[in-house]
DNA sequence: CCTTAATTGGACTAATTTAGTCTTATTATA
DNA sequence: TATAATAAGACTAAATTAGTCCAATTAAGG
């Protein structure tokens, strides 16, 4: 039961950000030197931050990346979702078709809602949240 | 963000345990059968369980095994936790030492929470609630 | 316009973990 | 004493994850 290495990363480049200036881009140079991600590990996951609208980034010279909205607007759910490939707890939640036995859809009843019920908190969180430490479950409601 | 498949398959024996006669015991070779778990895998994982006291094993003939409590007073958590392997949602929690890093602090912080509730949840389930279906938020309180 | 400093995209590789198997020993019963 | 079972643990194969590399593109500055 653990993210994959990218979803831990991301969070903390996206706190990184979150924690400086808006105003300046930021190269993966210096984001990687300062919070010790692999470099070139770390340019994956902007790229897929990027993608999933979290991130804005600029090429060529002076380019670099910034946060595309406010921490206060970005959820940890938008941040981990797109980087943890594979989701749902067991087999059969991952899986296309149903399975085949009933005992073990017992489970995955109960394994649908649990899982529900931790994303229902990561949705409800926010990276200023995070920041602003202690408060996370106070919000969203 | 997955369980182990271990962890998994050893939720769907110990529930097909649960649903049949605790009179008798079980081989292996008609768990694995019916629940279509890998023998050699199941037999694993029944080790594993017999070490944390849920299920009692039998050797010799006419041996197998069996449920070593009351389907009402074994947790989800019971048999989660020792198959899977390595806990700790992200990296910092599954080390020993303290991060360097603040800014993953933040975040390790909240995942700490959010692993905890996660657990409670598991704690307050028994195997007997999820036979009986969607109450299993309606306990230990 | 050319050089340089940056990201992009995607293929590639190495390491680790997970899933599953095999083999030998032990034990209980008929 | 033969047989039908589990125990223990080493071993292997497959899959996933983490991380790297490289060629292409882009933007800014001189």
């Amino acid at each position: 039961m653990k993210l994959t290495q990218g979803a831990d990363y991301g969070m903390a480049a996206v706190l990184y950000l979150s924690q400086r200036s808006e105003d300046r881009r930021y190269s993966l140079d210096e984001i990687s030197r300062a919070t010790e991600i692999p470099e070139e590990f770390l340019r994956k996951i902007f790229q897929t931050l990027v993608k999933s609208g979290i991130i804005n980034s600029f090429k060529g010279r002076g380019g670099g990346v910034s946060l595309a909205r406010s921490a206060r607007d970005i959820t940890v759910a938008e941040v981990i979702k797109p980087l943890e490939e594979e989701m749902g707890l067991v087999r059969c939640l991952r899986e296309k078709e149903n399975c085949p036995r009933s005992s073990e859809c017992m489970a995955s009843n109960f394994w649908r809602k649990t899982q529900q019920n931790f994303f229902e908190i990561l949705n409800s969180t926010t990276i200023k949240d995070l920041i602003e430490g202690g408060k996370q479950n106070a919000r969203k409601g």
